[in-house]
DNA sequence: TTAAACACTTGACATTTATCAAGGAATTAA
DNA sequence: TTAATTCCTTGATAAATGTCAAGTGTTTAA
């Protein structure tokens, strides 16, 4: 049998062997988040990455005059500052806890075995990358070609539940506009 | 001696072994490319990745009532619908020569065909695309927080040349605006 | 339990950016 | 070389979005 995070390792990577699973898995510990407490702060190096098993996480900076948030992580997402794991620099953003949460985390001891353990583990990551990195593409589109009205409706469509699990003005900012613009989409999509 | 294609890959990918670096780069094609060509049509299959050698590649997406600008490619960068090259969906850009051109290709074989001369390469692929993942985020964070001046002024300060090789409303729909307000926003600058 | 803090909304207004239309300069094609 | 096209700019105006301030309901913390 196989775990949730076993599952998630299956889905993302497409390793089908239980002894490798098991292997990998086995590199990762259960960290328990509480609402408010930080997993990752701004400057700092981020030396874990993690998949999110339950709760959410919240990944932003903090400017001068405003907090921008980059993304909100939900069962299933990692976080980490992927450039600050990888090649050490300081990290770009703060990640903490929306609510409590669960995290499955692995150190960059043990990411950099899984190499070792999987051989075609490197090859396997790569591609996951490049699905994060297509990701991104399409979300730059989204704000080279659309209105806030029409990232709402996108963002909305497949994002639902989120919609009434965190405040809704980091879902504003995380889509590139003010809470009292959000607000006035919202109603509008509520009518 | 390596040529420039040697040196890129050096640079992108740290691989130093002479013969990797030969090897490695006798899988690619320096091909030709005339201005108003096209490397890659949207909704087709992406079959290779090429680096620019010299001229300007133009990665954009046509919309009904616009056409967007994703990216301009010049000496150094990469050009193909990355998400299409790796997983064979069909491509979401067009790319075209903004001027005559040339690029080092290498076919989707070839390219599968480098892990078993270069054992490390997928690790250092891995890095590589990282660090493409990490720029993507960078922009979007540009799009969360800034104006269309501070964008401006930020693209302006690390690409000048591009300013006077390209027709600036491509250079306007890649930084999310349109030709108009570039053209103010410049105006302002030269102040 | 109460006070404080936070989240969201709304209105009035300001600012930014887009749209439309026109004209001049530069480039391209006949 | 000339005509056509493209590129860029500019002005007038419209639309989208941001800012500020107030008010209400909810959550949090003392």
């Amino acid at each position: 049998m196989t775990n949730e995070l076993e599952e998630y390792i299956k889905s993302y990577f497409g390793i089908v062997e239980l002894d490798e699973l098991k292997r990998i898995s086995s590199f990762f510990e259960l960290q328990s988040i509480k609402k408010g407490e930080f997993y990752l702060k701004e400057g700092s190096q981020s030396n874990e990455l993690s998949f999110v098993q339950s709760g959410l996480m919240r990944i932003y900076a903090d400017l001068e005059d405003k907090e921008v948030t980059q993304w909100i992580s939900s069962k299933g997402y990692f976080i980490t500052d992927l450039s600050s794991f990888v090649f050490g620099s300081p990290s770009r953003w703060s990640i903490h806890a929306l609510e409590d949460s669960e995290v499955y985390t692995i150190s960059k001891e043990n990411y950099n075995r899984i190499g070792e353990v999987v051989p075609t583990w490197h090859q396997l990551e790569k591609l996951f990358i490049v699905r994060c990195f297509s990701v991104m593409e399409d979300r730059i589109f989204s704000h080279l070609s659309m209105t806030a009205d029409e990232r709402y409706s996108m963002f909305f469509e497949s994002n639902k539940e989120l919609f009434n699990q965190v405040p809704l003005k980091y879902i504003a900012s995380m889509l590139g506009m003010t809470p009292e613009t959000f607000s006035r989409v919202r109603k509008r999509h509520l009518i």
